[in-house]
DNA sequence: TTGTCAAATTATATCGATATTTTTGGAGGC
DNA sequence: GCCTCCAAAAATATCGATATAATTTGACAA
């Protein structure tokens, strides 16, 4: 019972715009790992006040991307590689277990979602590097989406977040193994509409294994 | 894990103040599921300004104990069976997969903690229900302490925290069984000394399941 | 040079006031 | 009677300014 998106752009609250776009701008590595986070600053880069700027940093601690120290401000959450290994564990078993949740309750709304952002992630240009990652998370999230448990939702939606983050910094090492990626996709995509639940999770998960190992020996050079 | 109660009390944010003390009403039920939580009367109530009570809320959103609709303000988190059962599944996954981490690296420094918060905890009087919750609390999360895996305990105290609200809230129902609570405190505790990770664990998740029954039978009533 | 301390500077946390938005409570039409 | 719509009231979101705490700077002594 909402309007669609008519030419005012003013829709949303300032809070949820900073919160959108300082997340942005960390995930993708323009606000680097512990870099200060000074509210005059983004207040001036977002063109806002210093409350939204406040309260989104807020927000962002709660995602873990944003580290708050008592009365000395924000800063853009540090990485390691034991951070990295930590996201990577916790998605594998986070993941696994939505994924068998969401399988078990497989109807065809969720197969239609399924389709349709795996289709459209295969459509979208791997050059464009934001749209195709949109896409990329769509995909997964849609995976997930039927397993009818919102925390665990939220919590691979999280860990999904942070481990793109290291995929944007590893950007300008080597490019990453195309490797078969739309192919482990396919294949993922192919069980789960197959209902082949030990099959798909199997294949999940040792698709973020592959692309994970990878990253952590690079990490190593 | 926090600072001792100096002599000074004004060594913290009012921010903090104003979290800690929040989220001690919605977690003992003080503040009800699913009310509205307005600005000017808890900015009354906790003797202070808009803004840190504001800034809390963000952060208790967080933590999943309060509901932010954009626009129409904050409300205490809704509980329901489904949420509940959510939890409960969480917890004994993620528990379990951190005492055994914590276990795999159990060092002299660990098991003094357990010895010592397990101490405290049979020592604290059951009617003093907050002073015995937090020594309860205590010695859980020091059981799952050594696991090295920051993310991880954080998600594990959040959902203990979720946890230990639907018990407040049912605390007027029938007393919950005193069942042998200590002993099977005892029984992990022993097996975690021991280093016997499978029976811990198991003894862990078979101690939270049993409880979870319990509550879930009350709830259809 | 090096270390220390205190003013000067910068940044954060917080307050009080205002602009917007949502909710409420009727008054009038169907 | 019941819905619709508008004005009044209430609550939220946001701004601008200030108090307070952290950091830097530089003068001075060891």
């Amino acid at each position: 019972m909402n309007m669609m998106p008519s030419s005012t752009g003013k829709e949303t609250s300032a809070t949820r715009e900073c919160y959108l776009r300082l997340r942005q701008l960390i995930l993708t590595g323009a606000m680097p790992p512990g870099k200060k986070l000074k509210i005059e600053e983004l207040r001036r880069l977002l063109n806002t006040g210093a409350s939204p700027v406040r309260e989104a940093l807020s927000l962002l601690t709660s995602d873990m991307l944003v580290e708050r120290i008592d009365q000395r401000g924000f800063r853009a959450a540090p990485v390691s590689k034991a951070n990295f290994q930590e996201i990577l564990m916790l998605r594998c078993s986070l993941e696994d277990m939505a994924l068998r949740a969401s399988l078990a309750n497989a109807d065809t709304d969720w197969e239609e979602r399924v389709v349709l952002s795996h289709h459209r992630m295969s459509r979208a240009d791997r050059n464009e590097t934001e749209t195709f990652e949109e896409a990329h998370k769509s995909f997964h999230m849609a995976l997930l989406s039927n397993a009818d448990m919102p925390m665990l939702e939220r919590y691979c939606e999280q860990l999904y977040d942070l481990n793109i983050r290291y995929r944007y910094l590893a950007a300008d090492g080597p490019r990453y193994s195309e490797r078969s990626i739309a192919t482990e996709h396919q294949e993922i995509f192919d069980a789960a509409l197959a209902r082949q639940t030990d099959i798909a999770a199997e294949l999940l998960v040792s698709h973020y294994r592959r692309t994970g190992e990878y990253f952590i020996s690079q990490m190593e050079a």
